[in-house]
DNA sequence: ACTTAGATAAGAATGATTCTTACTTGGTAA
DNA sequence: TTACCAAGTAAGAATCATTCTTATCTAAGT
């Protein structure tokens, strides 16, 4: 979470048996400063191009898909279509807001922990289960503030 | 789930507040025989263009849109971009397979209780909550095979 | 039957993503 | 350090799913 040195993104990058080109190491640095964020591929083009005017849209689309593939990000579901992604490598769910679009992450151990234990008291035939996560639909009552949820004692 | 006739899928409209014209009663019929499927546009229109071939594709397009503002039908959270429609209105969850990009249907009583019952725990501030779903990650082992999910004796 | 707001067909336009190709570069090993 | 080359990139063309435009049509109410 903590932002990495460009030598420590070279590392990571090295370590999934990717050449560590200067284009990866800065679409990894400015996805990776996106946390909590699912941007599209544009939208890391534009951040990095005031600094990396050489670089191109294409090698960000490129390079983020190499990187989902090699496990460093993720790709986030959607609904109406477009490729976003997901700097958050951690397992958790999303709350997708219908009024702003927002997709917003929703780390909870507790829920976490509550599924897994669910799927142990299922048997599951022909499938090789990877993960699982959770879909909050609704909508921010104001859209201008945070989403926030607490535990409450029963 | 069974069939409805064509007056049946006429009410339906009606009740919505839509014109019930020739075009959507066989979108509708068309979508609806696919439960359990979440296809694209393009899969409805291939299926009722035979017997309907006056039908243009972007009446497809735009039909389906409406179904899903009105509640008729609904969109399916995708990865990797493009609109997928799901028939099945009713609460339940998905499996997706990353060998066969199918998204299967996952039917569960207990599991939407349990997420019900965790909800309660939590206070949400600033969020509407509307509904909640659950994606299951993974691979089909053998993919021309069905994926079966059954309660065990813990 | 008459009327009209809303729906449709056809095809043009758009825009996100992918593809192609000539050029460049990171990593390796002499 | 230098030479080498498999892999990566820039630029822009191509693709293709989806949306838009507009002239025409029709469902449903009067
Ligand atoms: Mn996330
Ligand atoms: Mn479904
Ligand atoms: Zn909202
Ligand atoms: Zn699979």
């Amino acid at each position: 979470m903590q932002n990495l040195t460009r030598d420590e993104l070279r590392q990571r990058l090295l370590a999934c048996g990717l050449k560590a080109t200067h284009q990866r190491i800065v679409v990894f640095e400015t996805v990776m400063a996106l946390h909590g964020q699912h941007p599209v591929a544009e939208e890391v083009y534009q951040l990095l191009k005031p600094a990396n005017p050489s670089i191109s849209l294409g090698t960000v689309y490129k390079t983020l898909d190499t990187f989902v593939e090699s496990g460093l990000i993720n790709r986030v579901f959607t609904e109406e279509g477009g490729k976003r992604y997901d700097p958050n490598t951690e397992a958790h769910s999303h709350i997708y807001c219908s009024n702003t679009k927002e997709i917003i992450d929703f780390e909870d151990a507790e829920l976490d922990q509550l599924l897994l234990e669910f799927f142990k008291t299922r048997n599951m035939e022909n499938f090789q289960f990877r993960s699982c996560s959770v879909q909050l639909m609704g909508c921010k009552v104001e859209p201008d503030k945070k989403v926030t949820i607490q535990r409450v004692s029963k």
